[in-house]
DNA sequence: GACAAATGTGCAAGATCGTGCAGGAACTTT
DNA sequence: AAAGTTCCTGCACGATCTTGCACATTTGTC
């Protein structure tokens, strides 16, 4: 690789997401962080970008939707994300669902390791964009604004051509009588598909939707493999007779990053 | 070999690949790395290449070293992007396609219209998200994080499914003669499925895209229906001729350079 | 056909550039 | 306050570049 050409790349990727990380660099074109670091002061020197503590800026700092997109607070879920997100191990395929709590689970994923990740909420792709190590593939379909998923016929279709190691579901409701379900009957659809193309099922319920039951059945108890919940009052009893095994993430009142 | 037939054969490459290194074009013509300088230094005094250590890339338009085009980059964008706003109509299906420009096209969509919007970047869709007259349609896939969008069989797949108004391209060049290009064979091809599928073709080119022409041909000349470009010198001949409209967008921060 | 000029090419020497590494400073986080 | 990153500086080494020169080939002229 030619050094002007590794500066003319990093250029893009300023451009493309508005930001980039001095040690993923290093990594994405096989040469030293130095090497990254002289590449960035150099862009830096001509005005290309800013340079800031482990990596650099666009310019003008509101450039990237995309950016201020990735930048996305890692809010109070981030506990139970973490939790989440140490399940997964290196080179396994992922099913990850739409919602906040899945967002904060893929923006805890490693990102060292090598993952396929497939979801039909499109601000998790694009909240991945920095992980050069990922492959992330898209369910396409039918776009709810609300949800901030993809549904429909088409999603489904998809879905059913890919076999996932894990999928972590996002739900409306989780008891350990009705198990997990959701509020249409177009998104439980789907999230059933996904199941059955999934050889592990993660759930990571935040502590309003434990003991909520909403219209449409999704997955029963028993199918669960791992349950993530906060830390608090909280009745194992039923989950545990399912051979549910369940993960208390500790309570997060601690620090942004 | 001819001298004369080197050089062909190294703007070829050049044009091909993007970059060429001296020492596997020595190699490969069997001459010394001294010839193939020499060569790429007659080129690049041409104006066919830029000169670097190790060997040549194509010519970047030159921002002559300063971060203004980058401030610019935003007000420049949304001038076009208004300009092709204004090109769609209540009630018609639209693909727009991914790249940061039509990003900005996106945004300048008039909210009080109902529109279908389809597209393969992640981030249109959820940029979106607080539109809901629009009904927005993902075309999932791989998705490629340089570019921040779905490719793949499956995405094209899915195009097939679907006939728009108007399709709204990112282009990677505009070329009076070459038509629309492409960076890489993928991309085209769904660019071409998209083409293939929108009665009205529109394309949306900053000022270093036109007269810019990539490596895989996605759509001729006289299929473009509207053209925007901005404000500036532009020879309108030949797309003239092919019956393309040409819209001039307003220069929206005014600096002489 | 012969000769001289112009051109293309290869080689060598020295300058320049790019990179990785080591060590210490600066910064961030716990 | 301590530990862990990240950053910068200086150095060394190898790759690449430029320049000057020699030789071969082509071109133009007599």
């Amino acid at each position: 690789m030619l050094t002007e050409e590794r500066l003319d790349r990093i250029r893009e990727q300023l451009t493309v997401r508005g930001k980039v990380v001095a040690s993923e660099l290093a990594t994405q074109f096989d040469v030293s962080e130095d090497t990254v670091r002289r590449d960035l002061r150099e862009l830096a020197k001509l005005g290309f970008c800013r340079r800031v503590y482990g990596g650099a800026l666009l310019p003008t700092p509101d450039f990237g939707t995309l950016a201020a997109r990735t930048a996305l607070d890692k809010d109070r879920k981030s506990s139970l994300a973490r939790a989440a997100a140490r399940l997964v191990e290196d080179g396994q395929t992922v099913f990850i669902d739409a919602g906040s709590t899945n967002l904060a689970v893929a923006n805890a994923l490693d990102p060292g390791q090598t993952l396929t990740i497939v979801t039909n909420a499109p601000v998790i792709a694009t909240a991945l964009s920095d992980r050069p190590n990922y492959k992330v593939i898209v369910l396409g379909g039918m776009y709810d604004q609300a949800k901030g998923a993809c549904l429909g016929p088409q999603a489904i279709r998809e879905a059913m051509q890919i076999y996932a190691d894990m999928f972590i579901i996002g739900v409306c409701g989780v008891d350990s009588i009705a198990g997990v379900t959701a509020l249409d009957p177009g998104e439980a659809e789907l999230k059933r598909t996904m199941v059955n193309q999934s050889s592990i099922l993660v759930v990571a319920a935040t502590a309003e939707k434990l003991g909520t039951v909403a219209p449409f059945k999704v997955a029963d108890t028993s199918m669960i493999d791992h349950l993530i919940v906060e830390d608090g009052e909280f009745d194992r009893g039923d989950f545990a007779r399912c051979d549910v095994q369940v993960h208390v993430a500790p309570d997060a009142g601690s620090a942004p990053t």
